[in-house]
DNA sequence: ACACACCCTATAGTCTATATAGGGTCAAGC
DNA sequence: GCTTGACCCTATATAGACTATAGGGTGTGT
C-alpha cells in the first residue's frame, strides 16, 4: 500500500508518517521503482500503535520507549507499567494545576461585568497588581497546559 | 535598573524579557553609554501584567490583545471581558479532555500488574489494538495539552 | 592587571507537527 | 500522443514560547 492508502486508513496526515519516519518510530519502508513508498500490513498496526499513544497525549519519547518493549517480546512489561503509571501521575497533576487556574479565572471574571471604561475594568486592575498564586508546573511537567498545538 | 534586576523582581528570565521586547510586548527601553537596557517602574509593572497573564496560561497573542484594552483606557473593557471568557471555555474544555484521557490510562494500567513478558501485557497488546475512543480537541484549541514546554 | 559577574547581539535548538516550493509518476480522457 | 488531475518525492520554513550557545564588551573589586 502506498503512503496515501495509509494515511487514511489511520487517520494520519501524509506528511505525519514521513516525519515518524524521519523520527525512527517507524521503519523505511521497500520502495516502489518510482520510488514510492510501499507499506505493509506490519506498518499499519505500528502506526495505529503510535497514534493510540499520541491520543494518550504522550510523547515521542514515551512512545519510543513503548514501542522498545513492544519489540523485545522476551523482556518484561516492567517498563511499560512503569511508563504509563508516570504519564498518569502527569496527567493527573496537569488537571489539578488546571483547575486551580479555572478557579483564579473564575474569580478573575467576576471582578468585571462589562461595558465600562477600561481604566476601571476590575480585570485588568488586578492582573496589574503583584502577587497571585500561581501554580507551578514542576508535576505536570511534560504535559500540556491551555494551548495545545492541534 | 537593569535587565538582570528586572529578572529578579519579575521572577523573569533575562532572555525571557528580551523575547518579549522583541515580540512587542514590552516597549523599547533607554540605553545607557555601554548600550544597557535601563528600565523603570513602568517597564515592571507591564512585565507584571504579562507574567501574571502567562500563569493563567494565556497565550502572548492573548496577552497582547489585553494589553491593547489596558493602553487605551478611554475604551471599554468589554474586549478584556471576553477574551476571559472565551480562555476560561479553553481551559475548562482541556480539563473536560485530560480527565477523558485520564479514565482511559487507569482503564490500560489495569490491564496489567507487572513482571510478565512483554508477549503478554495487556498493555500494550491494548496499544496494539483498532479503535479506542480518543477525545479530540476541537474545544480546547490553544490549551496546550499533558506536555507542557515549561 | 586580572578575575568575575553582568551585559550585548545573533543564531540555532526544543517539540510535534503543518505548510510551501519545486519537481516526478501514473491512469484516464481527448 | 498529450494534457489533466491525483498522487508521490525531497527540502526547507513556520508555528509558540521560550532556552541555549557562541563570541564579544563592560564594570567592579582585589
Amino acid at each position: 500500500m502506498k503512503i496515501g492508502e495509509l494515511a487514511t486508513r489511520t487517520g494520519c496526515r501524509v506528511v505525519t508518517i514521513r516525519y515518524y519516519e524521519r523520527e525512527g518510530l517507524l521503519p523505511e519502508p521497500a520502495r516502489s521503482e518510482a520510488n514510492y513508498r510501499l507499506y505493509g500490513e506490519v506498518h499499519a498496526e505500528r502506526l495505529a500503535f503510535i497514534r493510540h499513544c499520541r491520543a494518550l497525549d504522550m510523547t515521542l519519547d514515551e512512545i519510543r520507549a513503548l514501542l522498545a518493549c513492544h519489540d523485545d517480546p522476551e523482556g518484561t512489561c516492567h517498563q511499560a507499567d512503569i511508563l504509563i503509571d508516570e504519564h498518569l501521575m502527569h496527567v493527573k497533576a496537569r488537571i489539578a494545576q488546571l483547575q486551580e487556574l479555572e478557579d483564579a479565572l473564575v474569580v478573575l471574571r467576576a471582578r468585571c461585568q462589562g461595558q465600562r471604561p477600561a481604566a476601571e475594568c476590575g480585570i485588568l486592575d488586578a492582573l496589574s497588581r503583584p502577587p497571585q498564586e500561581v501554580p507551578s508546573s514542576e508535576d505536570a511537567e511534560h504535559v500540556p497546559g491551555t494551548h495545545p498545538r492541534v
